[in-house]
DNA sequence: CTCACTTTTGATAAGCATTATCATTGCCTG
DNA sequence: CAGGCAATGATAATGCTTATCAAAAGTGAG
């Protein structure tokens, strides 16, 4: 799976005449490893590790590559700075945040298409793409909170 | 609606201490008379019309001030900067924006109950908030891309 | 209404995140 | 394995947001 992603990353710059660089790779290598949601410090932190040399606007701009290329996808939480995730085909999912720890959980089912047929006969949009997020309180939190009003008794 | 709306809010900021100030005023004004999701420097832009005086900084801590409130509501559209909106009474909606001319409208058809069920299921999380954003196309982009592809035949 | 007290304001400086610049490095094709 | 051109890394520049502080304005008591 890893390896089939990797390829196609590569094919997909070859096509539009990017290089495949030492920076690159190892900027696309960390992101295919990394399940979460990093931000641009923490993946100019993290690959620094490896990569010592690397500097910040090579990471602006690799990640900048990656989204016009549709290999990496920016996600906002509450307005707050972008977090990267990869574009692994087949797989639309949404984002659940706790309002508490901050704490991001995916979910996958999504029934945006049983509004969207509406929405469109209402406002005569063509609807292409759809964002969601869902904030409230993860199971840790939620039980901590629990305990809390408890006390309060 | 509009004076019933503003007593409300000139109570709130009472009830927490706020002192009720012109340009605090104004910028609320301005907001109720507002009906798109203008940002930070339209806001400047407007208000500077009527209050010449007032400066950036003010702009800056009312917003963040009617954010804590609850009387205002921000909005990313993605990812971009923040957009600000009332947060009228029993009027939840999400918005639609078109992918060519950034055209942004409102629409109420909101099913997310029909999910969040199952969501909390699966996840445990208890859920109290969402935020929905759809792209695409506005009628008028819309009809200007089938008249393109007709001469494209 | 006036005064005294406290918050708010506006101008300015400071702080961060992101982008632009440019000489040097390093892919890639032949 | 060399030449050409894109990419890199260091640094400067930009732009947006927050902090600072003296002056102004709102509030509540008298
Ligand atoms: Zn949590
Ligand atoms: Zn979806
Ligand atoms: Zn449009
Ligand atoms: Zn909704």
């Amino acid at each position: 799976m890893e390896e089939t992603f990797l390829e196609a990353v590569k094919e997909k710059m070859r096509q539009k005449g990017y290089k495949i660089t030492g920076p690159r790779l190892a900027i696309i290598r960390y992101l295919t490893r990394e399940k979460g949601h990093p931000d641009i410090q923490e993946i100019f932190e993290d690959i620094r590790v490896e990569k010592p040399g690397i500097g910040m606007a090579t990471v602006y701009r690799t990640v900048s590559l990656l989204l016009e290329l549709g290999i990496l996808r920016a996600i906002t939480l509450r307005g707050h700075h972008l977090r990267y995730e990869l574009n692994w085909p087949d797989h639309h999912h949404h984002h659940l945040v706790c309002n508490r720890c901050g704490q991001v959980t995916e979910f996958g089912n999504c029934n945006f298409q049983l509004m969207s047929g509406e929405i469109e006969q209402v406002t005569r949009f063509k609807i292409e793409e759809h964002a969601l997020e869902a904030y409230g309180l993860c199971p840790q939190c939620l039980s901590a909170r629990l305990d809390y009003s408890t006390e309060n008794i």
